[in-house]
DNA sequence: TCCATTGTGGAATATTTATTTCATTTGTGC
DNA sequence: GCACAAATGAAATAAATATTCCACAATGGA
């Protein structure tokens, strides 16, 4: 056990990467052929088994486990880690992030404590959702909503605040809306006005407001088209909605994070200020 | 063995994410929940064991078992290879795909564009304000929301929405509110009932609505207490206020971010009603 | 209400997979 | 070319993981 094994060991790809590569030259033969395997086929180590791989690389199991000892991990498994997270959407930099917000909450009072680890959700959300969003389905969607007369807003309880500030922003782009988020009950009578030439926004997160679900169907059966927004394939809204987006926020202290979803209803009626724009030429 | 385990089966992840969708209806309970769970957590199943995912998704390993027969798997192990292959090929490090945001802003169609700009504005926010979180200051409100009979909720136009949201919260809370954003014009007379026991929590960035810095002043020279959140030391909320917080959002297209206001009054109401747990005992 | 069918949880089992061990080979300084 | 250390391959072992099985519960029809 030298000591360099003990010092060692990243856990994030990059620096993986670069150890590797610093490391190669002072190699014995057969590691060095494990780590050109490794940068050459990354895919291959975080999928494969320890067989697969050494059979891959012309090496036995065993060499396998000596080459990640040798760089400070406790076995295949621990450095195969490396190599699965740089794969997935979330990754070991966003997970050192976390770890530091988590180990200042302890040093921190109470309250900043619970703004950082809203702040963190936020932040998470807004990266999650930056990797899910498909240009082509956001354009049908703008194009649905641009085509329309006037544009129904609807949601209720969480999501009740991304309307509201759409309803502010349409204000402000001249777009006629309807926030079907009266104080009076008669929400179903001005869903109701919405026709053919109309069209409705939905957002709703789990669990769905009933009659947030219910409106927004009685909408779709009236041939009113529906853009959804909302967390999952299976939301009720995606559904009946002509096109809808998803949007999975992260959580903190039992309240979701709104971020992601606010951003994208920031934009919304913008792109479809612009699309209209373009429209009347 | 039905006859449907023998035609299905699909190699690629997209044809498994409809089949999914389609079937899931249909599915008992406990398969819907895998079935909900796998699509919403794609990245989970590729890379967890049968026990870890089981765990998650809050079944046993058998189900998830019987989920990928059902499906016309050999077994789970067969049905992970799709979710694994999802991710084969995508090679992005953290970095890279960061890169790729602020730089495929110039590549997309509009509307991506447009979202990107709106979620690169919240980071940016984000990122901001946590540099900026100040403990003692932020206890400080706390303490004087905490110690609140009720507490008056007022913002107005693009800050609406953020109390919207902690009017929720505080209501999910069961901490004691008044929103005042009547759509009858009695806003003044709202605001009045508030006294000595009572505290005020204001929002206004510049442009600064005129109403809401008024009713502020108003509420505060009765000597009702006053939280702000502003963007400037030298907003007319800041002069007027017991205690107030600092928080500079970014903007893109005209249109400034909601997020670290958003994080900060999600925050809000959880630590008040905690600082009221605590002061029970 | 009963029966038959389908779905479910939990533990037992089988299988796969990683790791360790050790005999053998290879390389290196003398 | 000899002795010594380091590296390697192959097989044994240990650990983990998936799968099967069975008793029991829930469901739906007669």
């Amino acid at each position: 056990m030298s000591a360099d094994e003990d010092t060692l060991a990243p856990r994030d790809f990059e620096s993986l990467r670069s150890l590797i590569i610093d490391r190669r030259s002072v190699l014995p033969r057969r590691l060095a052929q494990v780590a050109k395997y490794a940068l050459d086929h990354p895919d291959e180590v975080a999928f494969g088994t320890a067989a697969s791989i050494a059979g891959a690389a012309d090496v036995q199991p065993s060499t396998l486990v000596r080459f990640a000892h040798q760089l400070g991990y406790d076995g295949f498994s621990d450095l195969q880690k490396v190599f699965q997270e740089r794969l997935r959407g979330r990754n070991s930099s966003y997970e050192e992030r976390m770890e530091a917000l988590k180990t200042a909450k302890e040093d921190e009072k109470g309250e900043a404590a619970l703004v950082r680890g809203f702040l963190a959700a936020a932040q998470r959300s807004l990266e999650d959702f930056s990797s899910l969003v498909d240009p082509a389905l956001l354009s049908r969607a703008v194009n649905i909503l641009a085509g329309a007369d006037t544009i129904y807003l609807l949601a209720r309880r969480r999501s009740y605040p991304l309307v509201a500030h759409m309803a502010y922003a349409f204000g402000k782009l001249r777009v006629k809306n309807n926030l079907i988020a009266s104080p009076n009950g008669i929400d179903p009578e001005i869903a109701a006005m919405a026709g053919r030439n109309d069209a409705a926004l939905a957002i709703s997160f789990s669990p769905y407001a009933a009659d947030s679900i219910s409106q927004a169907r009685a909408m779709s059966d009236a041939g009113v088209p529906v853009v959804a927004i909302t967390d999952s394939a299976f939301s009720p809204l995606a559904d009946c909605a002509t096109e809808w987006l998803e949007v999975a926020e992260s959580d903190y202290a039992g309240f979701r994070s709104l971020s992601a979803s606010m951003a994208l209803c920031m934009a919304l009626p913008v792109a479809i200020a612009e699309a209209r724009l373009q429209k009347q030429r």
